[in-house]
DNA sequence: CAAACACGGATTGTCAGACAACATACATCA
DNA sequence: TGATGTATGTTGTCTGACAATCCGTGTTTG
């Protein structure tokens, strides 16, 4: 029943400064922060941080040299997933209408179905996630939203519906932590997930479906806005 | 004079690695050596290996399984995989509650976005399903069924959710046809059929996503009296 | 004076070890 | 028989240390 897939510190370091270069943040030939300065401004390791940054290397995102310093690189080319989408005729707004379907099924299926244990983790996790808003951690955040709802697939006791919601992730881990890149978007979790929660206290599914629903939308249209969605037609 | 590019060992072990894969000597869904023995192999810290996979993975070589251990990838993640959902511990009723989100998603959007030939299309199904009942053809009954179905995933003009339909249908075709084994209970189905074909020519989405979601009900009730319907807990 | 050299600081590269988190198989017990 | 705990193997993360490289600066030296 582990079904639940918590994404790792490296890979949510590389969302995350995949989003400062493409948000703007650095231009091309801008060298980033130092290893030791980064390990600090993201709270991570540095052995989690260099594989992330060897990961970026990789894609194509940053160029690394030796004894200066790792700049931002003119050659960041097509690996994006923006690409990857448009060549497999699966569109961002196809993304959500399917995740907001399956959404809605774990959220009621979970409030229906959880122990007051399942309630328990799910505080904890969402009392983390506090946390690392108020701290700026963005890459906690990242990581602990998609534990979130990853969580409420678990409570929701259906290993096919936790099964495909990770595939999906898996495949479009790329929209889902864009939409972290601005301050203000991931904030906007934070108070919907406290009352989805709050509805898993009260046991009251109707409402709990409602909340979802309404987080999603939100979600998506930022994302959108980021985007510029490419509705299909 | 500086010709000589000295690559790092990061990106000796990255070539070594992609090496072994392309020559054939691991195949897609072998494993490779664990951690610890690559690094006695290639006599190599662990550090220098983990990089190096992680670009590895990056590229979409191979797969990293925490716990389990770092498996050849399929080259290109591709939504279209067979590897959805391993048939192990996913029981009827799970089965059921996720197609019954995807099929009300379906129906819905394909009331929306339908065009005219598109209901002829879904008329001349339906006419030959009405038509294999009268027959008792149960082998073209079974087919046009999942026909129906399957034409409103495609006129929903969502890819994604066409895709994992699709799939769910190949890991439980069993599912399915065993629900038509019985006279009565694939009779049952072309009424309802009708039905959503008439919301089609009207338009009523709410409607059309009402009977769809009682046609499925029914069927699940037919399919657990006859499979004994496990349910969890 | 100018060029070569030497040095130190900053940054990335590599190594080693430890422990946590996770998955699986097996043994145990009711 | 079935559930549960345990042991073991594997990847994930953290920490510290030192090597290798680059670069600016001061020193030496012709």
């Amino acid at each position: 029943m582990k079904e639940i897939q918590k994404i790792s510190i490296t890979d949510a370091i590389v969302d995350s400064i995949r989003e400062m270069i493409e948000s703007g943040e650095y231009n091309v030939g801008d060298r980033l922060p130092t290893e030791a300065k980064l390990c600090e401004m993201l709270n991570v390791s540095r052995s989690s941080l260099r594989e992330a940054i060897r990961v970026l290397q990789a894609l194509g995102y940053v160029q690394i040299q030796p004894g200066r310093g790792t700049f931002i690189s003119h050659n960041r080319v097509s690996v994006n997933n923006d690409q990857w989408f448009t060549s497999s005729n699966v569109n961002f707004t196809s993304f959500m209408e399917v995740r907001m379907a399956l959404e809605l099924l774990a959220i009621r299926l979970a409030v229906q179905n959880c122990k007051p244990e399942d309630v328990e983790e799910l505080k904890e996790v969402h009392a983390s996630f506090v946390e690392a808003d108020r701290k700026k951690d963005f890459v906690r955040l990242i990581m602990l939203d998609e534990l979130f709802h990853s969580k409420i697939m678990a409570i929701s006791h259906n290993p096919l519906l936790a099964s495909i919601n990770n595939q999906l992730l898996e495949a479009f881990r790329g929209f889902r932590s864009s939409s972290f890149v601005n301050e203000g978007v991931y904030h906007n979790a934070v108070g919907p997930h406290g009352r989805i929660l709050e509805c898993f206290v009260t046991k009251n599914a109707d409402l709990a479906v409602q909340e979802m629903k309404h987080h999603l939308e939100i979600t998506a249209r930022d994302m959108e806005s980021i985007y510029g969605a490419s509705h299909p037609q």
